[in-house]
DNA sequence: TGTACATCAGTGAACGCGCGTTCACTGATGTAC
DNA sequence: TGTACATCAGTGAACGCGCGTTCACTGATGTAC
């Protein structure tokens, strides 16, 4: 409902597919999953359902591109923010800080691509996502931080930090709380990184007389 | 469809309440949120969807008391585990293996409770389980376990619990992972009381210097 | 003990809704001659 | 340079679907007399 659109010119036809997704995005941020609709997306863009069809086979295909617009934007800012530090474990750190921000900051997109259906291509980027955080761990154990295991250990840092974010969004959104989403970040990806790297390195379980420890 | 049902005697229309609610139940752990509606409740109760209403003011109704069945459960499971525990930080980990046990086993219930809308009611009894875990935290910090605020603590904790049940949930299930459910339970609990406590007592960001301790 | 009646669990058919999707079409535009 | 034509972006109307929900009804059953 854009009003007046001008029809794409002849080779331009994609022009409306990007038009399309930049779309399916803002209706996402806006209204959730729920919001993302054939229709909704068509007549947001000012065309008609079946003009979308012209780009997208099917609705799932839209839904999928878009999810791969989101784990392209989330791989860049992971990339960006620990490109010139030099400490291992710090970088991780920082990766981490920065996977619980972006989720902070776009749920709806988060909420898509982590708890949506889980397509082969979602299953993919997920992995890479894994992978990704592995290398940072891998890192870390070049430089002489001990784990029984490098694999182990990414994946609990990827519950620590994805449970970060996923317990912060599905619920109380209307408070004054978080009251600084970095601070949260930041002890929330330091309690994962803790947490991981001191479980990898030492399996006996919690109790008391592990936990405390002389100053 | 389950054939031959005998309509209740006069008093006892609110069998079929329960009935009901032991059938939404199982179309959830068989075949997810979408698979709970009025219609496939009804005609796997053997009656029409009209009956339902008789029962249920609406399907949300419906739906919520079929998480007020999924909380109770949970919370019988956290509270059977940890009695007859001493150590605190012992219980609290308990409780944590527990949590995670719960989500594993009842995927679907779990991500309806968790991830569905925020009803209020839904929120109430996300917070009592919140405050369930802080109490046990509370016990730690009595029993001498230093940490700067037991309620953040808490957070952090949740969090990494959440995070190890949420993430395996919304992920491949059907490799032969995870290899043992009660393993990886016990490991992700272990992380997050690890990282929970050792991030609330001591504020410092982790790097290569305070991960590795001198054996 | 027999019968009329109020009660109540449940039925059957239909409603409107928004959805994804299809199909025959239209009309502007670049291109070949 | 002018014109016929193929191409292609998009339209308009309609489809079937499953959903939650409504409404007038039916028929068994416990109860009052």
């Amino acid at each position: 409902m854009t009003g007046s659109r001008v029809r794409a010119a002849k080779g331009r036809g994609g022009l409306l597919r990007e038009r399309l997704l930049d779309i399916a995005g803002q209706l996402l941020e806006d209204g959730g999953a729920d919001a993302l609709t054939i229709r909704a997306v068509a007549s947001s863009a000012g065309v008609t359902p079946p003009a979308v069809y012209l780009h997208f086979a099917s609705k799932t295909e839209l839904v999928h591109a878009t999810c791969l617009r989101v784990w392209s934007s989330l791989f860049a800012e992971l990339e960006a923010v620990s490109r010139g530090v030099p400490d291992p474990v710090t970088a991780l750190h920082e990766t981490c800080v920065a996977y619980i921000l972006f989720g902070l900051r776009h749920p709806s997109q988060y909420r898509l691509v982590m708890d949506g259906e889980a397509t082969e291509a979602s299953r993919r980027n997920a992995d890479a996502c894994f992978r990704y955080v592995r290398d940072k761990v891998a890192a870390c154990v070049d430089a002489g931080v001990p784990v029984e295991s490098t694999t182990e250990t990414a994946r609990l840092l990827c519950a620590g930090i994805h449970g970060a974010v996923s317990l912060l969004i599905h619920q109380e959104r209307d408070d004054a709380w978080p009251p600084d989403p970095a601070r949260y970040a930041t002890r929330a990806a330091s309690s994962a990184v803790h947490g991981a790297l001191l479980t990898a390195a030492d399996a006996s379980r919690p109790s008391t007389s592990t936990v405390i420890r002389p100053g």
